[in-house]
Order: C-alpha cells, then structure tokens, then sequence
DNA sequence: GTGAAAGCGCTAACAA
DNA sequence: TTGTTAGCGCTTTCAC
C-alpha cells in the first residue's frame, strides 16, 4: 500500500467516523491491552494516590485500567482477581491485603498471566515492586537522632500487611530500643491507643514512629489532648505523605513513596516479557514538617 | 439439553478450566459489560469514596468498571472519554469537570452511549444523578438558626463547578444575607483565606458555610490562628463529610451525600434501557459534629 | 503492491 | 431436544 492510498484511508477512516473495534482485535491478538488493578482498601487515602500513579503510567502506554477493591477482606480479594481474570486482562497489579491470606490467590493469578505486587507483597512467585522499609525506617531514624531524639517508640498496624511488617522489623533492628513496638491497626483510634500506651510503658519516649499517616495522625491528637508538646517532648513521624501529614497541626514529618516511579516499574514488568518474578525497591523519601523540627 | 446433561457438562468445564473469553462475547453480542468512569479529579478526597460506591453497585450487575481520571482539566477529560469510548464501554458515568468545558464531550458522548453524569453535572443531553443541594444548604441553615447562628457566610470554589455553583445559588437565596459569598477553589489556603476576608467584611459573621471540606477545614484552622472560638463565636459546616471533617479539630459538621444510594441508580441508568435524559436528585444529610454545637 | 480468505470464541438462528 | 452454521471485526497469511 503506497503513502497515498493510506493517507486516503485514513481520511475516509476519519470522515466516516470508524474507530476499530477493541473485541474484535481481542480476539484475534489473544491480548485486551487492559491491566487490572486490585487495591487493598480504596478507602485508605493512601491508595488513591497509587491508583493515580498506575492509571497516568498506563496511559503512557496506550493501556487500559480494570479496577477493583478488596475491602480489606481475603475473600474479597480473591473474588476480584478472579473477576479480572475471567475478563482476560493481560496482566494484573495488586496490592495484596495479607501477606499469608493473600498468597494462594496470587501464585495462582501468577500461573494465569504476568502479576506484579505493588506496594505490599506475598507471594514471591509473583513480581514485586515497592519501596525499600529498611532505608526508610534507618532514615527516619538518623533524622530524629540528628534532632536529639534518641528513645523511639513504633507504632505498627497489622503485621500481616508486608509494609508495616518490614517498617516494624527494620525499627526492632536498627532502633536503639528494638523492642518498644506496638501493633494493632491503620486508624486514627489505634493511632491515641498506642500513644497512650507508649507513654506509660516507655516514660522516656521522645520520639513516635508511625507505620502511616492515619496512626500518626492519632497520635498527634492524643499527644495534643495529654498537653505533650509536640515536637518538643515527643517527636512524630508516618508513613505515605498523605493530604493528612499536611493538615494535621502541627503538619507530621512522612516518609513519601516515589509513586510515579514504582507505577512505571510496574507497568514494565505487566506489559514487558514475561521473565521469573523480579523484586525493585525504590528509594522513598523523608519529609521533613514540623512534628519533628522545633 | 436435560438438566442432567447441563450438570455434567458444567462439570467437564470446571475440571478443564474452561471460562467464557469475554472477547468472543463482546464481539458477538455487540456488548462489552463494562461501564467507564470518568472522575473529575481522584485526588480529592470525595472521588475515592464515589468510585467505591460506583465498585460496589456494578458489581451487583456483575459489570466490570473501566477508570479514568481526568484531573481537572478539560482537555484530559476530553481525551478520557475518547479513549473509553474507543473501547466500547456499553455506558459512561462522568462527573464533568466544567459546567461550561464539559458540555460538548459530554453531548457528543450522549450520542454514541448512554452517559450518566454522577454528583456533577455540565449537559442536559445526558442524564444526572446526583444530590439536592437546594435541600442541604436549606437544612444547613435550618441547623444554623435553631443554634442561634443567623449571619452566615458563604465560602464557595469554581462556581464552573455544578455542586458548589448550586450551592452558592441556594445559599444566595434562602440565606439572611445572601450576598455573603466568596470563591475560590477546592483547596486549605482559599478556606484560609477566604476566613479572614470574610471576618474583615463581615465582622458579625457567625458561621462559615463552605462548598467542601477542604476549604471547611481551611477555615477552621484559621480560626484558630485568629483565636477565634469555634463554634463558639463562628461555627463551621462543610460539604462531603470526608475523612477530614472527622479528623480536624474541632470535629467539622459536613453533608453527606448518600453515595451508595445514587450509584446505584447511575448504574440502573447506565444499564437499563435506553430514555430521554433523566434528573435524579438525592436527599444529603447534614451530619453534626462539634464545629456546629458547643 | 494488492486482494482474498481463514479463523480467533462466541451466540442466535435455524434445521433436523 | 439436539446439532449445525453463520458471522460479529479484526489481523495474518498466502496467493496473485
């Protein structure tokens, strides 16, 4: 076909309106060009972010985005890939709600298509993209030594979510006090609880380090309400530099994920060749706010 | 086919792994059991909870969901619908990002499929759903008055935005001094702003009623920095009741929209058969919290 | 360089 | 009730 006769095609393409029809190529390619995404819980306001970042990585590759929402629930979750599944998406990002619950239902998506897990991880027979803990939690505690803070406190969710499970570990590693660690869940309720609790168990507490946004930002209330001051007394920081860090008074320190990048390495490995599960950490990044700086 | 047979034949599937391709389905019946998404803006904080709702009402029709962000521009949102269109997705939901810049998109999509415009709205060629903000700026100040507020003013974003124009229009009407009216946009630094322009102008002001709860929050903490008590002195209402009007101090009174409720009947627009441009309008509820009642 | 044909997996219509 | 067939829109192959 010579350039003209295409450039005439594609005028008439253009005048008569048709656009292929994505079935149709489908069928015939073995391939939806879509990926589908399930999320741990839509409602944490740290996903949302993440969505975005997948969804503009996507774009950039002319691929389309199935989305689903575990809810927090195993169950759930496993409902969804398979919904996806079923739809034949051509590769599946999860941030998996368990790391043991979760891990059945991902080695077997693995077998089915390309699956990278974002953010948390359970099964290594799958991908994995996400933020390196250790770094993040060593920086986090350099920054608060360097401001004089020498007796921390951690501040977990549950530690079958792999995120706060390594922040938690790293902290029992590297912390000068290993073992004053508290776990329970992500909310703000949880967030008071626990502060509470560390200052009773751990008198000396000059420092509180949160898995998120939503503990710290508990904890800032509670210190608020026990007239600690704030960064004076205590320290605190979380995880994920959401909207919340931003607007809590006073604003909190947070670890922020390098998001757009961790979306693009996640897409590669969705939509490159299919290889034996690869791991990426990437570097995140401490941002400093007043909760840690007088 | 006898049931007998049906069962083993069901049977024989199972044990091969047998799923329908849903792109031979698609191609056939011409029908791709997907709905698109079209969201103003997902970082905002109200979007993640209307594309849960919207998550949970197509699941219940077993509809998978398509998403696209079209952060607040109008050319992305152009470009969004284009490309969910391209995909035959069998209806749109929207929520148009400009009275004025989202109408032709929106219109010309109405012409290819049904399109369902969600909290927001910009075409009368396609159908909304959505809440009545007449009802809740009523009851607002309904709520004000009987706690002895009568001076309010009215803090609004881009009134091309059809939630807060509708706002600020009621508010302009039934409000005792209906030209109390400020805009900016969605954001902390225009509730700030806005707050101590109001209290110049208006130094009886006796409550803030903000179009969301970013700018709501805005106000509170600038209130604060003024040392003015809340609610007290000046009461604050906002709109959404998002995470935020939980977590701000004190507690934010804020309207509800009932999102389960009006996904639900998107969807049943959005699938159901084809009609004239329909107009649904939902009951909010204003939930009260400290920033209203001492 | 161009055109024709096969076949992806599905369902609806029709024939037996 | 059961079995057969056509054709949805696309791309690839192969023949010309």
């Amino acid at each position: 076909m010579t350039a003209d006769v295409a450039q005439r095609v594609r005028q008439a393409a253009e005048t008569l309106g048709y656009e292929v029809n994505p079935a149709g190529r489908s069928l015939r390619l073995r391939s939806t060009e879509t990926v589908g995404l399930v999320i741990a819980d839509i409602t944490n306001p740290f996903f949302p972010s993440l969505v975005k970042a997948l969804e503009d990585a996507l774009a950039g590759q002319e691929l389309g985005l199935l989305l689903a929402d575990a809810s927090n629930n195993v169950a759930r979750e496993r409902d969804a890939v398979q919904r996806l599944l079923a739809r034949r998406v051509d590769a599946l990002v999860v941030t998996p709600v368990s790391r043991s619950g979760s891990r059945g239902t991902i080695s077997e998506a693995a077998a089915r298509c390309p699956v990278v897990q974002l953010d948390r991880r359970a099964s290594s027979d799958a991908h994995y993209v996400g933020m390196d803990n250790v770094a993040a939690i060593q920086s986090v505690l350099l920054h608060l030594s360097t401001t004089g803070k020498r007796r921390p406190v951690f501040v977990g969710s549950d530690p079958q979510i792999s995120t706060t499970w390594e922040r938690q570990r790293a902290f029992a590693r590297f912390a000068p006090f290993g073992d004053r660690v508290l776990v329970g869940e992500f909310s703000l309720d949880w967030g008071r609880t626990a502060t509470r609790e560390a200052l009773a168990r751990w008198p000396s507490t000059d420092a509180i380090v949160c898995a998120d946004d939503l503990i710290a930002a508990g904890a800032v209330e509670e210190l608020a309400v026990l007239g600690v001051p704030v960064p004076a007394t205590v320290a605190v920081v979380g995880f994920d530099d959401t909207l919340l860090s931003r607007l809590q008074t006073p604003p909190m320190s947070s670890v922020r994920q390098p998001l757009l990048e961790m979306a693009v390495a996640a897409v590669a490995l969705a939509a490159g060749p299919v290889t034996s599960p690869r791991k990426l950490l990437h570097r995140g990044q401490l941002v400093v706010r007043a909760s840690t700086l007088s």
